[in-house]
DNA sequence: GCCAGAGCTGCGAAATCCGCAGTCTTCTCA
DNA sequence: TGAGAAGACTGCGGATTTCGCAGCTCTGGC
């Protein structure tokens, strides 16, 4: 399984020139091999290539390391409605203590599709894709509320998805 | 470019059974097509085909006509700090007037990556992604703020993404 | 100057993709 | 009730892509 990006990454999986952050470093043509994926995940090597100035197998061997790097990953998304997920909301929370520690549990649980450390009067957000209310209930004020630390939290039920891009990079 | 969702979709474009909310009816294939492919986007269709039991072109086929219907779509993504972007905020927005317009010029903003019409205090909410704090900082004032119809927002901006998936329907 | 490592190219074999013809089932309608 | 249309699947062969590897070039360290 790899369909997940967690933000820190072990030492021995970074690339040598190094950001301050401690993300590999990018060079234009690495952007424009993801500029092409970005539009199209399944798109052959070989045009990859040609639009980008390198051979085929040059661009393999890029893809590959981008992969292993864990700086892009290639896969299906969907659209949560469609696939039987009825009730999606985002709920910010407010913590008291370790915020880290939260994070963590709400990390865990497999309805928190995404989850973000904030300023502001938030201290975490999280959205949430539930089956259904009943679901979408029990999640947040049996399971989230539960968690030590978590103070109060408030819900913003889905009415719907207007846009929803992939497109970091090409602008 | 297809790396994009927008809800409403054109009627030439629906399955013909289909649920109350117009979304394309998914069988159990389907979805166990679309788990394959969230695991790893550019998995051989015959390997596809031998864990859901189904020929290698019939995957196809039916991999074709989901990316048709746009039911999902294979698109790289990336951690959009790797990639050079370093500020990015949920804002909350209070509406007045009509919420659809104001979300359509939300839309339309190459920042906006994510726009979602919500129940509760917000009418509206948005992720932002920006390359630094001048350039957020003019998208929430400048840009979000003249858009008519919007009274007030509220930002919290990114300090640690914790956790991204895209595993809907894995569970 | 020499070595090591990273990155690229070219190439042949293996695997995959793709279009198409044919089959089967279901649904509609006269 | 039967003809016919539509949808979905299989099997197959040719075209394309992927994959592994050997060899080349450039760079930095010593």
């Amino acid at each position: 399984m790899q369909s997940e990006f967690v933000a820190s990454r072990s030492a021995d999986q970074r690339d040598s020139r190094e950001s301050r952050n401690g993300n590999p470093q990018l060079d234009a043509v690495s952007l424009a091999i993801i500029e092409q994926l970005q539009e199209d995940g399944r798109r052959p090597y070989a045009a990859i290539g040609k639009a980008v100035g390198l051979s085929e197998a040059a661009v393999r061997q890029r893809v590959q390391k981008l992969l292993d790097q864990g700086v892009m990953q290639i896969v299906a998304v969907t659209d949560p409605l469609t696939v039987g997920f009825r009730r999606q909301a985002m709920v910010g929370i407010h913590v008291e203590g370790d915020v880290e520690s939260v994070a963590d549990a709400l990390t865990a649980m497999s309805e928190c599709e995404y989850v973000v450390m904030t300023a502001g009067s938030f201290d975490l957000m999280v959205e949430i894709v539930c089956e259904d209310d009943d679901h979408l209930l029990d999640v947040i004020n049996k399971r989230i509320r539960a968690i030590p630390g978590v103070r109060s939290t408030e819900s913003f039920v889905y009415l719907k998805l207007k846009k929803q891009t992939y497109m970091w990079g090409t602008r």
